[in-house]
DNA sequence: GTCTATAGATCGATAGAC
DNA sequence: GTCTATCGATCTATAGAC
């Protein structure tokens, strides 16, 4: 057999979707390694045991997450109308219900009773999505008003991922997505 | 060994806490049955495997479920306030976060993308919750404006029980609740 | 209680870049 | 030659199942 030439960086990426629709629980070291068309062995090369493979995709999706909303959010150059596009799309790419929706929720209901291990990185991810609609709902509403609104649209629309994913129709995320936006731009 | 006298309905009963909170992929039959305090042969003379376990368990909270909240809902005895109290309740049970939360909101998250074994029943599940919502919502908005609302309110409380479980703080479900409330009491 | 499959994990060997 | 990224083989524990 030839050998394969890879990198970590070129690894998360190909792991990420298949963690993201199988879950943490279902996809094994064996399967993702193959997935990368390497070695499992060299996957231990890579990451000391699964548990820090998963801690260190958490922490790439969540730093990818909050490196694109907060560009667009502090924007100077973009509408606020603007705003809620883009931020619609990123969303969309992260959270798309038919490539196994929200990573982050999905471990964190996976795992979270039985081993806190993930727990900070989840939390740390909430933290800041709600912190960004926040900061967006505060164009138009009072601070505490626009924390509580974006509680609130966190809570639909990771609720809609879950009916949009149980029914395989995008209607729920769909109008948790719409009510988000007509509570932004205070319609 | 003395011999131990037990049922199905109560190995059901003792398995369903455990498989809520600690998950499906996270229980193992051994464990379960040893939980149980019998041998894991006899749970497979109750259950032929691991997936009819699940299925059983889904279809008895489903119907514990369904039985209870129709029963609020349809009584002539109980006005409109004491219905919304007796539901928060009944929801409360269910789905406490610190119990491990929505067992079909878990087992979804958990299985959906392998796995369609219990699409239907989940399905069903949320059909019926979904359903009990908007009757209770009709009383002051029409049929169309109150499914929409329950589709929202669905949402909000399955994304707010997923945050009370990230945080261990209940004030997400409690606002989800109350915002319940408000819609189907119209104040 | 036992069987079989598969999970996570580790080790020693080596191809290939320098 | 050395170094290191990669491989093949293997160990141990535990899962589901009967």
């Amino acid at each position: 057999m030839p050998k394969v030439k890879t990198s970590k960086e070129e690894v998360l990426k190909k792991v990420i979707p298949i963690l993201r629709s199988r879950g943490v629980q279902n996809s094994s070291m064996s399967e993702l390694s193959k997935a990368c068309g390497i070695q499992k062995s060299h996957f231990y090369y890579y990451f000391s045991n699964k548990e820090d493979l998963i801690r260190e995709v958490l922490a790439t999706v969540h730093s990818y997450f909050n490196y694109n909303l907060f560009k667009i959010i502090e924007s100077n150059a973009l509408s606020l109308n603007e705003k809620v596009l883009k931020m619609k799309l990123l969303l969309d790419k992260l959270f798309r219900a038919s490539d196994g929706g929200c990573i982050m929720a999905n471990t964190a209901l996976e795992t979270i009773h039985l081993d806190p291990t993930y727990k900070k990185e989840i939390q740390s991810f909430f933290k800041d999505f709600i912190l960004g609609l926040q900061q967006l709902l505060e164009v138009h509403h009072s601070t505490e008003k626009a924390l509580l609104l974006a509680e609130q649209m966190v809570q639909d629309i990771e609720g809609g991922i879950l009916l949009t994913q149980i029914y395989d129709d995008p209607k729920y995320i769909n109008n948790a997505m719409k009510r988000t936006e007509t509570a932004i731009l205070n319609l």
